[in-house]
DNA sequence: CGACGTGTTGATCTCTCTCAATTAGAGTGG
DNA sequence: CCACTCTAATTGAGAGAGATCAACACGTCG
């Protein structure tokens, strides 16, 4: 199958992502080294690997992730389409996380300095990591939040809204016939810090109580509120502390 | 007090930071609006807030957090001087999270569109700035695992080693006399997921097994190996893992 | 067909939470 | 100088959410 040329990224048309002129496609593009593709399961980046590579997923899941020396597993956040790989290892020499396959997936490879080119050649797509790169911070920190703050009922809760929204995001029917779900009971159980027969439980008791469903390995959410308030998640829309001001 | 020229900056003189020549030292000081002087326990940045200005801590301590509708707060990390404040704010409108002092500070208020000009004008600067972010991620990412999968002796063990190595890098002796700690167990609590009442009793165990001491407000790291230990932290000096090369 | 990975469920155990009470230190006001 | 108040630290006792152990069901694959 030959290769995706940049100026025709099935990515770029989604209205998640900002739109490019043709020399930012074009850079981009001169920067890409190949194509990869790996089948579900497969390491992309190792913990303690050093000099790893740069890569976008272009199409698939994928996650990061952290262990312990007896071998329990911690997922740090998952990767969806359009997301960057191994932007913290460009930076700092060893990779202090691994990253995991999920799906099937096609990965742009980009070239180990392409990270320093695109703030070079182009200060608004370096910019644009930056943003990038706080996005991704936040999906942690709200990970982190859940996992030190919520009840199981909760995590799981959190994790299904979100994922679902993410998902949905790079879908044209925008999630009504549900979104692809390719995560184990274990995935859930690594990303949420539970174990998988807690974990296992928990899914059941919302499951049976009718607010989402998971059919074909698609993800279904039935009743967004009830699960918006187990998940103590709220509407960005509707703000709930008073406006405040800013500082300075 | 007069405000400190960005040439004469204190924290630029750390080995902990990268050096920068005079254009770049010029370039920060044109977006630095003015200095903002705190005590503790003051919002920087409240959860919700739009429009939040971008920050550098110059002297003290402060946490980003996020809370629940409950009123229970997670901590997200902890914030020394030489961190950025607000990165992630600039870049998605409103702010997910609130920042909060911790200890008297210092901080540099820099323009709205700094992050941009700084981009804009120096690549290589715009470029660190990424690196920060990632780095600020990774810290996020060692928090998260602890929360997960660590014991609670643990994620205490872990939180103290981390929080001492940060500290001693900023101070010129690395740490021989203890570095400053001004974290009630409440914060601790807070940012390890746990009860303030089971952190204390954690704490003290491991006070009294002799591995640490806090002083006067200054932590004291007696038993670095059986920290490591319980807190299953790895050297970055010697790899656990086999060696492995990169994938692409 | 057996081996394996994934999901499901029940029984038991334990780490951590919650509730409650006490102590110590720093202000504050008289 | 001494009550009075407030916050932070401390400790004990009981309760509970979630971990662990153990079995079994089901589909896939070599």
């Amino acid at each position: 199958m030959p290769e995706v040329r940049c100026c025709q990224c099935p990515l770029r048309q989604l209205p998640l992502f900002m739109p490019n002129n043709a020399d930012e496609i074009a850079l981009v593009q001169s920067l890409k080294r190949c194509e990869l593709r790996v089948g579900p399961g497969e390491t992309l980046i190792q913990e303690g690997q050093t000099e790893a590579s740069l890569f976008t997923l272009l199409t698939g899941w994928a996650y990061r992730f952290k262990t312990l020396s007896d071998g329990c597993c911690q997922i740090l956040n998952f990767l969806l389409p359009g997301d960057f790989i191994g932007v913290q290892q460009k930076m700092i020499a060893v990779a202090e996380h691994g990253v995991m396959s999920l799906t099937d997936a096609v990965l742009c490879v980009f070239r180990r300095d392409a990270l320093w080119e695109l703030h070079r050649q182009s200060p608004s797509m370096g910019f644009n990591v930056t943003w990038l790169s706080a996005r991704e911070e936040s999906l942690v920190d709200e990970g982190l939040l859940s996992v030190g703050r919520r009840s199981a009922e909760g995590r799981i809760s959190a994790l299904l809204i979100l994922l679902f929204k993410r998902a949905a995001a790079r879908q044209a029917d925008g999630g009504a016939a549900g979104v692809p779900f390719p995560l184990t009971q274990q995935h859930i159980a690594d990303a949420l810090g539970l174990s998988l027969v807690h974990t296992n439980k928990t899914l059941r008791k919302l499951e049976r109580r009718g607010m989402y469903r998971i059919e074909q390995a698609r993800l279904h959410i039935i009743d967004t509120g009830k699960l918006m308030n187990l998940a103590d998640l709220y509407d960005p829309l509707s703000n709930r502390t008073s406006a405040s001001r800013p500082l300075v």
